[in-house]
DNA sequence: CCTTTTGGGTCAGCGTCATTGACGTTTCTT
DNA sequence: AAGAAACGTCAATGACGCTGACCCAAAAGG
């Protein structure tokens, strides 16, 4: 159906552009990207975390963790999207180990309020100064216009219940970048 | 640490400003995006797999050997970056099950050159279609400017090896996007 | 007060995907 | 003939996810 030939003579232009972008080769190319660019963009942390014995599910929660600081076990357990056990496997020896603190809820009782001790900050700090520096190199060379498309097209690829779970976590846009992400 | 009120007075902009927007915020939340994004984008075809008892890493290898029919295992190991036995595992079955052929290679018989079987191209196809249509929303919803930003900054996420093998499968840039990549 | 629901933890077992180390075969190269 | 390369395979290990079942303590509601 698309043209094959060189010149797409006959096929006008413009508005049918918008639609053609999509092409079967730009969405095979979006795989190849996800996939390369997920991988390496975790293999910092990963070798760190190696090092220690952790993986990476100990990076996530320690970032979630970090990101929310008095978080509810149910509550990460949602962001997450992982079962109970899984979290357990990977939450336990974190405390056990101090990078996790658990503290009883003052309105509840039965939550296990999570925070970051200070040698779990210092460890996130650590992972997240590594990755830091990789995704700051890819914003510098992209530059400012590209990273925000970077933003709105990763946005659109989180189902909604991730987006809903990030908007509770943003809480306001950042002063800088008032930019609403609804706005087509 | 930025300014916060609504007129910044003291601090001068310009300059600063682009490396600013490289703020620890804005990295958190590119983490977040990235493992949100990219769990999304994965659950699609993720579903269909489980249904035929396969994995992810199955759909690795249709979605490789698929772009480069005749590939050879060696080279098909250094795109996916796992260990033989890793891909064996996987492979092996696919070649029983008839998504993959194995021919001997012309000049290096040793080598076993990869290629979809019909069975195999229909499977890759479906769990395409089920991809093409979530990536095709997100980038519907950002619009072109962004997926071109979008692809900029994860072609920066990648590591140079990525980098070069992805340049090696897109031999030439598509001919109504040519704009390359390497141009900062 | 007593029952049910909820937040959290745990034991056992399973499957996928990756790893390392070692060994074997065929084929190409020198 | 010797070595290296391309591929395959056996065995063991570990990280990370899952299900099912069961437990405890605290909250909620009759």
């Amino acid at each position: 159906m698309p043209a094959m030939s060189e010149a797409p003579e006959s096929k006008p232009l413009g508005a049918g552009r918008q639609l053609l972008f999509l092409r079967e080769e730009e969405l095979r190319l979006a795989q190849d990207l996800l996939f390369f660019g997920y991988r390496d963009f975790t293999a910092g942390p990963d070798a760190i975390l190696a090092e220690l014995g952790m993986g990476r599910a100990h990076h996530r929660v320690l970032h979630f963790v970090g990101r929310r600081p008095g978080i509810t076990v149910g509550d990460l357990l949602s962001i997450l999207g992982i079962t109970k056990q899984s979290l357990g496997r990977v939450l336990t020896p974190l405390v056990e180990d101090g990078y996790v603190t658990q503290a009883p809820g003052r309105n509840d009782r039965r939550q296990r309020l999570l925070s970051l001790t200070e040698k779990g900050e210092a460890m996130e700090r650590r992972l997240f100064e590594r990755q830091r520096e990789w995704v700051m190199r890819a914003y510098r060379e992209a530059g400012p216009v590209a990273v925000e498309g970077f933003r709105r097209v990763m946005l659109g690829l989180m189902g909604p219940e991730a987006r809903a779970q990030l908007d509770r976590a943003q809480p306001a846009a950042a002063p800088g970048a008032p930019k609403p992400r609804s706005a087509a």
